[in-house]
DNA sequence: CAAGATAGGTCAGCATTATTGACTTAACGG
DNA sequence: CCGTTAAGTCAATAATGCTGACCTATCTTG
């Protein structure tokens, strides 16, 4: 595979057809890359936790669940399906999973006994924590090469993506129901 | 539901337990807030997107592909696998349908006769610009209320985040078969 | 207290998106 | 001609999501 040729499963620039339309205007092409971006990142911000999870016949569901819980131990079920918006159903099977293997606790509430405050036993934490340092691993690197005010910026940004009840709770004057 | 008292399915700090260890270090909650950053921004990003998508029975899978096909148009069905990081099995699906469903339309390669280079039929255009359309509403919203400094900011953070072939296919520097 | 609302759980069934492994066809390339 | 590559396909399975119906325990309110 010496030729100067493409290696066949590379992406060849169009054929024949005219360069595919240059970008209307500067701000189109900047958010088309906006898109690419938030796909990229998240594609490998997660893809990091999802080797450590494979160990252990997790998924991604299992890993939203732990951060959350271990974020705000006491959660209500119902409010970590307003943040993750699934369904109770889809919930039940992840979170049914979690409690039988020891990763979270449910406690009644002591105010209103209807509740089951979700927290993280010992083993959940530390389940938690290495999931955790897998993409801290990642994040720290990012923040150091992009620095402090590209770091400033980069929250300016996602808080703006999010919707109202989600800004309140990254900000932490929100509930975690709202998110 | 007038009385002070959070109305149930709201999150209440926890109930006895201590407040649930301080952040250890500064930048371990930077870190942890970075999460919560990433998991709100794209999910509310997608959910604009997705609502389009329903309309027309398709879903997210179906968007990621008329998404890089769009922008790469000629992008070669292997080069689109490296980029999903799916297998050919999961992408023969999506694919198929958008073939049939006269989105997405195939040509083998002229130098090479084995490849099916992808390009968008002006149905799939259209289609593509309107789910583009739903996304740039809320990234000029974003980048807007951010700053043009916080934009910089944003997408040194999000190249950092991603691995090397994805940096160099959003500088615009890589093929598309190394992201 | 009785009635209605709420928190949570559960059952059955289904859809989408992903996986693996094996195999085929066509075309390239030495 | 032969080995490799691009792409397509089949069969089976798993993870994660959905709907709708229904139940229990508990709280709130008239």
């Amino acid at each position: 595979m010496l030729k100067p040729k493409p290696g066949a499963d590379r992406f060849v620039p169009p054929p024949k057809l005219p360069p595919a339309a240059p970008p209307l205007d500067l701000s189109e092409a900047q958010m088309r890359q906006a898109q690419d971006l938030l796909f990229f990142a998240y594609r490998d911000f997660t893809n990091v936790a999802d080797k450590v999870l494979e160990e252990l016949g997790l998924g991604r569901a299992h890993h939203r669940a732990l951060h959350f819980i271990g974020r705000n131990p006491g959660l209500t079920v119902s409010a970590l399906l307003h943040i993750l918006r699934i369904t109770k159903q889809s919930l039940a099977r992840v979170l049914n999973l979690l409690v039988e293997d020891g990763y979270v606790a449910q406690a009644p509430g002591y105010e209103d006994r209807r509740l089951r405050l979700l927290t993280l036993t010992d083993k959940g934490k530390a389940l938690e924590r290495r999931l955790f340092e897998s993409q801290r691993n990642l994040l720290s690197q990012a923040y150091l090469q992009a620095g402090p005010e590209a770091v400033e910026g980069f929250r300016a940004v996602m808080r703006a993506l999010m919707d109202q009840g989600a800004r309140a709770y990254v900000d932490g004057t929100g509930s975690a129901e709202d998110a």
